[in-house]
DNA sequence: ATGACGGTCCGAGACCGA
């Protein structure tokens, strides 16, 4: 089973890259963050057209996560458990089942600048609800990922420039203490347990030439539980597609397992 | 040092992102 994140950056003004690339790369499962579109807006026929099930959890303008899936979507629930109040639609789970069920959780985790404040302070907040959730899902003891935007650079060799972060919201001490807290439950990022060394991205600025630089910063994460982790084939980023025409800034990154 | 880039809301320019 071939599973991507994918930070789509406005999947309506995307749509024309999106299902290019599901038609020539073809994942079994696809999440996608930052669709910035509410449920309805959601292009779901073309995407439904491509053999893919769709469930969504949008909002107006901002935000917005949603699950493709060539098999079923099964147990779908829509919301970060832990707060009633916080209306940000960044997380979306359901269970697909290949040769075993997998349990898929798609987050796009707040970027949280201006730091510190009160942008800072839901990012934290929001961490500390994904390790509540992080617990619970390690309990079933079943394969789980949980995978999307961490907006988290864990280590500075994931930064072309780690000193260009030191005060921004992705690469503070508290938020990638909060990463690693998570981690430290007992999830292996996918990444970093099959290839180490810096220079690999997962995001490049529009601005300033970032990509032609390559001036990037990798903050899109799959964590697996144990469970999963015995699953895992590979992971790798599909660093070509920031290339490709009216691109997003961020490119997929990819595990295939033994589900 | 600043702005650069891009999407969304709308139907200009603010807000958000990283």
């Amino acid at each position: 089973m071939k599973i991507a994140t994918f930070n789509i950056n406005g999947v309506k003004a995307r749509i024309e890259g999106l299902t290019h690339w599901l038609q020539d790369s073809a994942p079994d499962v696809a999440l996608l963050q930052e669709i910035k579109s509410v449920d309805d807006g959601f292009p779901r026929q073309i995407i439904e057209d491509l053999g893919y099930n769709v469930a969504t959890h949008g909002q107006k303008g901002f935000n917005g996560v949603a699950i493709l899936s060539k098999l079923p979507l099964e147990d779908v629930t829509r919301g970060l458990p832990g707060d009633d109040a916080d209306e940000q639609a960044r997380w979306i789970e359901a269970t697909v089942v290949g040769d075993t069920a997998v349990r898929i959780c798609c987050l796009y985790l707040p970027n949280g600048n201006p730091a510190p404040g009160p942008k800072f302070d839901y990012k934290l907040a929001w961490m500390d609800r994904l390790h509540a959730r992080a617990v619970a899902l390690l309990a079933e003891e079943m394969p789980a990922l949980m995978a999307g935007d961490y907006n988290i650079i864990p280590q500075a060799e994931d930064a072309a420039r780690p000193d260009a972060w030191r005060e921004d919201a992705l690469f503070r001490p508290d938020s990638r203490a909060a990463f690693r807290r998570i981690m430290n439950l007992g999830f292996t990022e996918a990444f970093r347990s099959r290839t180490a060394g810096p220079g690999h991205y997962s995001f490049w600025d529009y601005q300033a030439g970032a990509w032609d630089k390559n001036d990037g910063i990798r903050i899109d994460h799959m964590l697996l539980t144990p469970q999963c982790a015995d699953l895992l084939r590979d992971c790798s980023i599909q660093k070509e597609v920031r290339g490709r025409e009216k691109p997003s800034d961020h490119v997929p990154v990819w595990v295939d397992l033994a589900a």
